[in-house]
DNA sequence: AACATGATTTTGACTACCCAAAAACTCAGG
DNA sequence: CCTGAGTTTTTGGGTAGTCAAAATCATGTT
């Protein structure tokens, strides 16, 4: 005989939740980005075993053992070779563990006065700790916010989520009145950098230029402020058209 | 060759932390009651495994385990058939966690709006998940708060605790004016009962007589309420003799 | 001194992860 | 159709816990 992960009943350890929300986040990533309809394969929404190894940040065959695991308790539909897919029921489990993550991160930073560079790896050991009874009270406390400190949108306690599908900094015309929505990036650098530049989410912006020979995206601000950033920063900042007039 | 667990370097498991505030709970416990020098042996504040498996929630041979892997990285002395000790490393450690316990309690009760009755199994979570730098911040966001919502004293960053050492509810003469300072048992029923009576912390109370034939215990409220209490419970009340006057 | 009782330790087995490296598979180019 | 590079799976082994039950130990009687 050989070895067989298994998954037991009921509460899922810290371990199965950070699965399902990475596989979340993957196959909802790799949809919101220009593939889908550019993807080679027929493979729709499918998390590739190597990318998921990657981002869990585990060996490759510890995420196929742990993928047949949660195939076995009906939490993925796993094709070898292939990749996974979150099923339904996987799915409104991840969506949980996420809605954890972003209210716990906004509480952070609405309430206790972090600094949103630092919330994230505090928020990733706090999902798996939390009740649900705190959970409500912390979404009261702060008013039923849609969106956490990263602009990135906070399912609902029924499994919902916004898909506000903005455009990226680096798509927009020069010229447009825009407001950041969304910052892609968590890396605490990467996020101190835009702070220092006022680039958060709600700051009216311009594209001033954008320079496609030296790979320059130019800004202007609303506090009069010029910024200049890369194109790989430029993809990482999500922006809304703004009204005219207000 | 036989199996050896072991503890590996720097950060401990939830687990190993619990085992640490359990037996300090322990040692400081039972030196708190009115054995230490009626017990027989010279067990200065040794605990027992099998009352630390117990209380731990273990099987026996699950607790020697531990221990021996605790002992082995000096976090505690084993005496085997004996009992453990804390060492100085020891200790430092359990009073952090118990700081952190306390504090999330605080934190749940004042800020969050829980009850009392309901943070202790939240905190017994939160206290593993929660970085120094975002327990600073709910130190502060508190106003640095000496005990938590039960009375416990919170243990201070340096490692230091308050010994109240106060007297049982059963311990006191009768007409004393007094105040609730402690409540000892963390069983939601216990503490949702007592609340109801207003027996909180900070409540004024006088003993109107104890029944030692009936083995009750009645009280008067500041409230001018009458309540009457079992000698178990009179005994996980604890209090201080109030200042004539104010 | 010999027992009986209860507490403690040992043994053997299991779950839930994890990794390194070998084996197997896929797929694009030739 | 074959080959080779890159992925994925399998195999063998390790850590951190846990339990049930057998073996051992300490102790208070007779
Ligand atoms: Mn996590
Ligand atoms: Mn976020
Ligand atoms: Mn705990
Ligand atoms: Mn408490």
């Amino acid at each position: 005989m050989f070895w067989v992960y298994k998954i037991s009943q009921a509460m899922a350890t810290a371990t199965v939740e950070d699965y399902l929300k990475r596989i979340y986040l993957e196959q909802a990533g790799s949809a919101g980005t220009a593939n889908r309809a550019a993807d080679g394969d027929a493979a729709g929404g499918l998390v590739a075993m190597g990318q998921l190894a990657r981002v869990v940040g585990v060996a490759p065959g510890t995420a196929t053992a742990m993928v047949k695991a949660l195939a076995d308790s009906g939490l993925v539909n796993y094709e070898p070779y292939a990749g996974v897919r979150l099923t339904d029921h996987g799915e409104k489990l991840a969506l949980h563990v996420l809605r954890r993550h972003r209210l716990i991160e906004q509480f952070l930073v609405e309430v206790l006065d972090m600094d949103w560079s630092e919330v994230h790896p505090e928020a990733e050991r706090l999902e798996h700790a939390i009740s649900d009874r705190l959970l409500e009270r912390i979404d009261a406390y702060l008013g039923r916010p849609r969106t956490d400190p990263h602009g990135d949108p906070i399912p609902t306690a029924g499994g919902r989520v916004a898909r506000p599908e903005r455009a990226a900094l680096i798509d927009v015309r020069a010229g447009r009145r825009l407001e950041v929505t969304r910052v892609l990036d968590q890396s605490p650098d990467f996020l101190r950098a835009m702070a220092r530049h006022g680039l958060r989410p709600g700051a009216k912006v311009t594209v001033a230029r954008h320079d496609e020979a030296a790979g320059t995206v130019h800004l202007k601000l609303s506090s009069r402020r010029s910024v200049t950033l890369g194109e790989a920063a430029a993809r990482k900042i999500l922006v809304k058209t703004r009204r005219r007039s207000n």
